[in-house]
DNA sequence: CACATAACTCAACACGCGTTGAGTTAGAGT
DNA sequence: ACTCTAACTCAACGCGTGTTGAGTTATGTG
């Protein structure tokens, strides 16, 4: 759970402390390998669908390795959900600017979040197709939409800017979902842009009522 | 799948045509019990974490009673998702009257419909829950959005109104799951005057701009 | 080299699932 | 009374699941 930077390659302090020995940590080539299966799948297919045997397979390893490393299906999939900073950058600045386009910048921000490079994408499809059937994985949701998205705008002066961001990312998702998971036609066809000269009037009116 | 009203009580024409013998189709009482507690798991659960047996325990029945009424979980499923008429009714008439209160009703309708009595929100629940996992309720979802909800607005004149209808559905859906579903603390705990408040002008702004 | 330990393999487990089929009970028609 | 058939029960099936444990291989460290 959470967003830990964790695995950075520095070896730091080495030599002091308890000395280990034995084998050291490979490559972590099949790690890695069972973690991009992994999200792929949990991307596609959701969290029950998913299945350890499966992932496993895709990543070339045996089944049981994938629960030496991660002990558990639960904790392979918030390993997976861990969401990438490059994707929250987007949303911070997003908020950042002049009020009269706000609304168009929140909803490129959330479109290309969700429809772009599937390094980023991949762990909110995660999050988002898991969050009905796993308990993880609507806590991350919550987490996300309330940390993420409402506290961008906690700078804001109207009292009730929270409720107004809760509904604004509440709605973007049903969005994103309606176009990327569920497949409405008419979503799914629409381009981009005109996606967002249909949402980004509706959003502004939620984020900057005033204007 | 689809939505036909079938099971409705009156008997109609009993007497015609092939003279039929044996015992007749008791009170129901069983089938009538299945489905209940079919429609209440399913729009708790999902559709793959609901169990027959469950359904079957809940009902007092035997699990494969439920395989002799309804042929397979899939059938339960999609005779769980018929969608009462009474919460269609409220999309239509929302959609009727004067175009400047157009985002409040559509947003009231949408609210009462997945938050009113359990008859009538549990199939959208379930259908809402399913849609992630099962493409039957895949389907009725995207059948919902498009036929229910977007040919509301097929006799207005803009071109786009089916974008239109389709952005304003999806959005609302996103709400509600938010609410309802996933639980974000913010949407969970405001009161529907909030939600309506904050919601209808964004409505508002995408099925009448020009208002 | 020798050892400790990570990486990996293999076979099996207990479980719960959807589904089936054979058999019993009960009630409406003749 | 007899029959037909729906309603219901019971035991079992095959399967795929997450998970475990014992055993093997490889590799970095002393």
């Amino acid at each position: 759970m959470s967003t830990q930077p964790s695995k950075q390659s520095q070896p730091s302090p080495r030599r002091a402390q308890p000395p280990r020995r034995g084998r050291r940590p490979g490559q972590e080539s099949s790690r890695q390998s069972i973690l991009e299966a992994a999200r792929a799948r949990f991307a596609a297919e959701g969290f029950t669908a998913t299945t350890i045997r499966r992932v496993a397979a895709d990543a070339g390893v045996d089944a049981s390795q994938v629960m030496q490393f991660f002990r558990s299906k639960e904790e392979l999939f918030a390993a997976v959900m861990a969401i990438p900073p490059s994707a929250l950058e987007r949303f911070a600045t997003a908020f950042e600017g002049p009020d009269e386009h706000l609304g168009e910048r929140v909803v490129r921000a959330f479109l290309a979040a969700w429809e772009g490079a599937p390094n980023e994408s991949e762990p909110l499809m995660a999050m988002l197709r898991g969050a009905i059937v796993n308990d993880t994985a609507a806590a991350a949701l919550r987490d996300f939409i309330e940390a993420r998205l409402i506290d961008k705008t906690r700078d804001r002066a109207e009292p009730d800017a929270r409720l107004r961001a809760a509904l604004a990312s509440s709605m973007l998702v049903g969005l994103v979902t309606g176009r990327d998971i569920i497949g409405v036609p008419t979503l799914a066809e629409a381009d981009v842009e005109e996606i967002v000269a249909g949402a980004a009037p509706a959003i502004q009116a939620i984020l900057a009522p005033a204007t």
